[in-house]
DNA sequence: GTCTATAGGGCGATAGAC
DNA sequence: GTCTATCGCCCTATAGAC
């Protein structure tokens, strides 16, 4: 065992979403934080740039999904494959359903928060075109193809969050892009 | 005349717009900005919620996309009422391409500022989900035309930007959307 | 690990318009 | 008298610099 409590990161990250969902995000202090965690302010600046990235995993999500996107069949459409991409990060999702509905709360309940999430999606987006790109789909059809499966993935997530029947969120996922299929023809 | 110059907000508006550009976004205090504006930082923060508030006028795209699309004709499918209303706020943009440019330079130079014009935009999908809700759309459909409309204006505004032709953003979004319905048909 | 600049909020004062 | 725009001063926490 070594000279600190293992895992500062993880504890950093427990103690944030909780304080936040206490007394909210603007009232903690990262002092506050650090406290909990029992580690130093500065420390907490060492593992996230900022108060609010404590409560997003960099870009975990958006290597999942372009990851899958790779292994996705190739005679597939664009959509139809960032659609299948986003699906298979199912567990992602349906393994934390408790806590992803914590911490939506906590970032519903703030405009920085929100900010922070949209940025995440859009950078999610980004992501997806440039793989389709190297999939060889051209511009525009790679950049539409990824607003519109973001887009897909927003609404499903929403919807899996408010699902009484706790339904996978591929189940979402599938319902969303046929009824955005359905909006476009 | 009053004890002080008219239009604090427009020199406020002005001067942090020339000096984000001059020396970024980061490396300009609000101080200076007040400075060249003539009036206190305190002032600032009167008219603007924040140091990056100061480049987005408020609510007043989203308002104007809203009001166009109440005018739209009724048999229109809510995907193509919104691209309807998004295309008559076209003098918006057209006639302030070079001021447009040199905004989107400085936002896009800066992630903080790229994450406040995305809550922009998602607020302006939020508010056109709910007037197509007011038209009697309903869910998903509503949240979906307006997500699939805002990612065609997205992509519009880029390509607008970037057309040598410098033809109306009407044209780029009448062209994101025929892209879009290809892409998910 | 310590130091510091700056964002941004609170509150009261001032002075013109009406 | 009220309303509104501005200023001044004080404060704390963030986040970057050293």
């Amino acid at each position: 065992m070594g000279r600190w409590e293992p895992d500062a990161k993880g504890r950093l990250e427990r103690a944030a979403l909780e304080l936040y969902a206490e007394r909210g995000f603007d009232d903690t202090t990262v002092a506050e934080i650090a406290e909990r965690a029992g580690v130093t302010e500065r420390t907490f600046f060492r593992h996230f740039a900022d108060k609010r990235e404590v409560l997003f995993r960099g870009d975990e999500l958006a290597l999942l999904v372009v990851d899958a996107l790779k292994s996705t069949p190739a005679d597939l459409s664009p959509l139809d494959a960032v659609a299948l991409a986003l699906e298979s990060t199912a567990s992602f999702f349906d393994d934390r359903r408790p806590h992803s509905k914590k911490r939506q709360s906590v970032i519903d309940a703030n405009p920085a928060l929100r900010e922070r999430e949209l940025i995440k999606l859009a950078s999610m987006a980004e992501s997806v075109a440039h793989a389709l790109r190297d999939r060889g789909v051209s511009d525009p059809a790679a950049g539409l193809s990824a607003e519109a499966g973001i887009a897909v993935f927003k609404v499903a997530f929403e919807r899996w969050l408010d699902d009484r029947a706790e339904r996978s969120i591929a189940v979402h996922i599938r319902e969303a892009l046929a009824e955005l299929k359905s909006v476009t023809s």
